[in-house]
DNA sequence: ATGAAAGCGCTAACAT
DNA sequence: ATGTTAGCGCTTTCAT
């Protein structure tokens, strides 16, 4: 096991101090002798040295690393928000330190001290949105915190997420447009953020465009038979009328078009569906499904873009709210 | 900006020396008496005191980290791969660092050597596959090298990935057995250890089992239109025959049934389609998609516990090939 | 333009 | 059972 190359020996190598390589290493070029600098360059090609990272950041209280963490690793929403974060990271020559909470609050709180602990410079967190008390005290720190597509109640962090708002009134416009009379919205337990503005906008949509009585249907248990109860109930329940089902999420997406599929009901003659991002199968199932696309890969690199501002330019900037534009493809299924 | 609270502060208030909190906060309660051990559990509640793991790690040299680094972190194969690699990291108390090389060997070698500075205890690595040499340097080190689904042709690391020797023989018995006399297959540029070995999986299948001559389509250019024309090129090539398509990954999976739905063919009547990952959607297109089920999650979990022997039980561990088995799983396109 | 010296916050001999 | 001390590998005043 051979002993790791330090700063001591590149220094005693090229015959200068340790604050010469130090300065080499940091850039500080300005008032270093052509002489030096060179030579430190050769010293250091040749002995294979690299900087400890540990020891900088130690010292210079600059890891240099970003914490990202995530509620469903597995989700397409999440890998692609996560490439949005790590192309952008890598820009500005950061490091992203990830780790999954299956939407688990205790995991959420565990991870962020373990991060806070590791000196992460800042945290972009998809919180699961139920640790709202425990976000707010680490809101208190000084290592800043960014909310990923979940907002949280109070305005206390920035919050990058997408515009659910005019898409859902884009959303109703079409489906009025395309002759449905009865819109059911799907979704899971109303317990985080998205779910929750999501739902705002839906039941706004409603009575702005649509002029109908919200129909709300949550999805408690996801197993096939309960999401077929559900949807042949919203069926059952709107008589003749022209239905549509919009769902909250891609998740939701996925299970009532297996729902349909098992139950011999075809979009759109039997019924409309408009899913919720626009996940690559989506363009594939039943002659292709009209769909919301999210924007999760800028949310990524906003949520960066602002973590950078925050850090480098002002750490007491007044919280934010970015809200990115969706988009509505329109497909097969309306 | 209030100051971080150290062990110093620590041993102040409890009245006892920093080598006790160090003791403490590792676990070395066997020397102890129950009175210090209870006042430093008190002091380090009221203060809120968390260890600052730079300087742990530093000194200790072991940062509890392992770095992983994947090819495209948008891919479902990805995603459950860093799942299963999150997930058991935890039970290890391992943290995770992942970054995302979109394929770019430059990239995989920046970000391995960048993980090596930050002290990384081992990497997993599911490499773009041209970097051998690269990596045989890296391997001389001392940090653990594990490779994730895609080998390199020289028996240097671990590599923990899927049998697809079996399950192609499998696949080709069943498409035998479904009539099948024709059976293509279909890739992306051969240039990383996993399409290889399936190559020679196909190509050992077409002989031992089909008896035919293996027909191997690689896919250089992924447009629409160069898809559509190669699989016409297949379908051209055996006049009457019954042919099927068997597909080497989940991305070839999806450009082969887009290209198939634009084109117009249906399976299994026209065309057979056997593809590769059994991703959420394969079984939603066209009445079901055949596929053989790679046990993603499971070959992130194999890569930490392998991990974890080689850094806590033996360094030098001779360098093991595990394959872990896959699952066909029949639907309708056969 | 360069260096000496004092830490960053912790761990681990080696005492006692 | 507990403390003293010397670092881990770097950065950063403050000199010169």
């Amino acid at each position: 096991m051979k002993k790791n190359i330090t700063i001591v020996e590149v220094a005693e190598k090229a015959g200068v101090s340790k604050t010469t390589i130090s300065r080499y290493l940091n850039g500080k070029f300005e008032f270093m002798s052509q002489d030096s600098k060179e030579k430190i360059a050769r010293v250091i090609e040749e002995l294979g040295y690299r900087p400890n990272n540990l020891a900088r950041s130690l010292k210079s209280k600059r890891s240099r690393i970003i914490g990202v963490i995530v509620s469903d690793i597995g989700s397409p929403f999440s890998s692609i928000l996560l490439k949005g974060i790590s192309d952008c990271c890598e820009r500005y020559g950061y490091g992203v330190l990830i780790t999954n909470t299956n939407d688990n609050p205790k995991k959420e709180r565990d991870y962020i001290l373990s991060m806070l602990d590791q000196r992460v410079e800042g945290i972009i967190v998809n919180t699961t949105g139920q640790n709202d008390d425990f976000l707010r005290q680490i809101g208190k720190g000084n290592v800043p915190l960014i909310l990923a597509d979940r907002a949280i109640e109070e305005k206390m962090f920035d919050t990058i997420r997408s515009a659910d708002y005019p898409i859902t009134i884009k959303v109703a416009e079409h489906l009025k447009q395309r002759g449905f009379t009865r819109v059911g919205w799907f979704v899971e337990p109303l317990n985080n953020g998205a779910r929750i503005l999501r739902h705002k906008a839906y039941v706004a949509a409603c009575k702005e465009v649509l002029h109908i009585e919200p129909q709300v249907y949550i999805m408690e248990d996801k197993s096939s038979l309960a999401v077929e109860k559900l949807v042949q109930q919203f069926i059952d329940a709107n008589g003749s009328e022209r239905k549509a089902i919009y769902t909250a999420n891609g998740v939701v997406t996925l299970h009532i078009v297996k729902a349909l599929q098992r139950m011999g009901i075809h979009c759109p003659d039997d019924l409309g569906l408009c899913g919720f991002n626009n996940w690559n199968w989506t363009e594939l199932v039943g002659g292709g499904l009209t769909v919301v696309a999210q924007p999760s890969y800028k949310i990524g690199r906003e949520a960066v873009k602002r973590m950078m501002f925050r850090i480098h330019r002002n750490h007491n900037a007044a919280p934010r709210l970015i809200e990115l534009e969706c988009e509505l493809i329109v497909r097969h299924s309306t």
